[in-house]
DNA sequence: GTTATAGTTAAGCATATGCTTAACCAACGC
DNA sequence: GCGTTGGTTAAGCATATGCTTAACTATAAC
């Protein structure tokens, strides 16, 4: 089961990383094998594999071993939780603004509502 | 200027911690002196000044000096990048799995196409 | 059975991180 | 001018991180 106490800790540490955010959108468009992760990265096997386990402990990806092939897979519900809290501030932030042009708009009819 | 070289690592990064989620959400409802965002924190005023840093040195946050008081602000713009990249990889992700659904049609044309 | 391939684990190292306390500075209020 | 308030900086510490190499294991190919 996946870590519940800081899921949002360790996903945004995860994508804290250059190269796992290379892992991640290698993956996003198609499962890989471990080799395949690793072919286009200038580190060492073993320092792939170790953040192939953060990605794992973050859960945005899962992974199976099949004969000594592990094939690496894109788990987007991680990713849509960070993109949700991410998009909830935004709102917040947005909402604010409405409620600061409601406020303007009382003195200055012609003043538009302002998206972004 | 901000750092072009490594902007989603920084942005990332910052929102890995969870002290500074809780600043960013914050500021997303308004601007706050360092003070008021240090108010609801078990933590020394030097150790959210760091983490203001950080925030700062990111993108997310941006602050300035009135007498002795040091207001801060949510910048929106790199909260939209970094959730442009999350977007961008289950956009990939889910038009990968459209491409497997207008596959799979070819041969069951009563199988219906999957949204997420 | 041997060799090659895919991957794993452990130990070590350098660097980064997150917090503390102490000391300090600038501005406000009285 | 003094005390208070808001904030800053530096140093130190414990822990975390990201990479390496060496050694190893399991599986597949021959």
């Amino acid at each position: 089961m996946l870590n519940q106490r800081a899921p949002l800790d360790r996903v945004f540490r995860a994508l804290a990383d250059p190269t796992r955010r290379v892992m991640v959108d290698r993956l996003s468009r198609g499962p890989a094998s471990v080799s395949e992760l690793a072919q286009p990265l200038a580190m060492s096997l073993p320092a792939v594999i170790q953040h192939l386990q953060v990605l794992e402990e973050s859960g945005l990806v899962r992974s199976e071993k099949a004969g000594r092939v592990r094939t690496c897979h894109i788990e987007p519900a991680a990713l849509r939780r960070a993109g949700q809290w991410i998009a909830l501030r935004r709102a917040s932030w947005e909402r604010r603004l409405d409620r600061l042009g409601d406020y303007l708009e009382e003195d200055e009819p012609s003043n538009q509502r302002r998206r972004s």
